[in-house]
DNA sequence: GTCTATATTGAGATAGAC
DNA sequence: GTCTATCTCAATATAGAC
């Protein structure tokens, strides 16, 4: 108990930037017990392991994505406007978990390889599913083009949303809300009839 | 000299294909012994470390892929059909460096940590530059909307193409080329004026 | 050119004093 | 709750025989 904020939140905000920024593997705990100004061993009072760091990391991201998600879908049913909802409700909670976003996006690959990474990996086919199933019935309803498979199209729009964060710190004077609409105009627009 | 290839490129082959399944670091050099059915040690016959091997395979597909982007910038004038042609290009080169192209996308944040990934990270950027370059006459002949800001469209759009591979692994049913095809059609329409 | 064997390093994690 | 000190292990890489 100290600085305002505890400790283990404080050591949770640290290594995700540390996480976020030069990859899950490549960071250290002694790096992250420096940044955090305590020692490495120390890391293991508050976590069993790096590992477990990093899983609270994410799906506090992943969760409340998924919340959000079903919750968008619950309320909304003309699909077209549920589409656009579905946008700005994650461009929203990317906002609040940036780093975490940006792990999950970046160490894909070594995530996938740890069996504590599953459930997550289950809630994010979840929030795929529910895009899925929005344009789906957009394009049923005719207002989507027939030619968009839906799942792809899932894909596509959490991928380059996600991949917005990424985007917004190369191009310069545009900050991530900015990106982020964008694509969503883009993507919409692209797979809209007429 | 065995088995009709050489073994210095089965080894580029057989540890690309490892790197893209599992992950530049989570992928150990006896593992890479195991699979092409060699001892770890002797792997460094043939190269100076891990690190060149996982440059010599992504430097393959980088080098391509701007190559083929700068002909196509260079011989084509009309911008949109310019831009139909890099979508073209790019899907074309992947199709032929998949491993590669995997291990760049999902290892960016490790590879990005390494000195000897500047000049690929350059080039990279070269290529982003003709994308925007075409984008942004576009936008100027009124052909594309001006929302559209052309270096963000430009990220938009190669990390799109370089996503169909992972998700065309995902959707079933559905090929690399298809999707790829699929996304071309989106983004483009989207990012055209009427 | 491939092997056996091993050097070397750096990481995650632990034990126990304070 | 943090430190000192250290364990353990796995990974890259090397030396030298065959």
């Amino acid at each position: 108990m100290k600085d305002g904020v505890d400790r283990r939140s404080r050591i949770l905000t640290t290594a995700g930037e540390l996480f976020a920024a030069r990859g899950v593997q490549t960071t250290t705990v002694r790096e992250i017990g420096d940044a955090v100004g305590v020692l490495s061993g120390s890391l293991y009072h508050y976590f069993d392991s790096k590992e477990e760091i990093v899983l609270e990391i994410v799906s506090a991201f992943i969760g409340e994505l998924r919340d959000r998600s079903l919750s968008v879908a619950a309320s909304t049913s003309e699909p077209v406007s549920c589409l656009r909802e579905l946008f700005a409700a994650t461009t929203d909670v990317l906002l609040a978990h940036q780093d975490a976003c940006l792990i999950y996006q970046n160490d894909a690959t070594c995530l996938n390889t740890w069996p504590g990474f599953r459930p997550l990996a289950d809630q994010m086919r979840e929030i795929h599913l529910i895009w899925a199933g929005v344009v789906e019935d957009g394009v049923e309803a005719g207002h989507i083009r027939v030619e968009v498979d839906p799942s792809l199209f899932a894909y596509l729009a959490i991928d380059s949303i996600c991949d917005s964060l990424n985007w917004s710190r190369s191009v310069d004077g545009v900050g991530f809300a900015t990106v982020a609409n964008i694509c969503t105009e883009v993507l919409l627009s692209g797979c809209l009839n007429q």
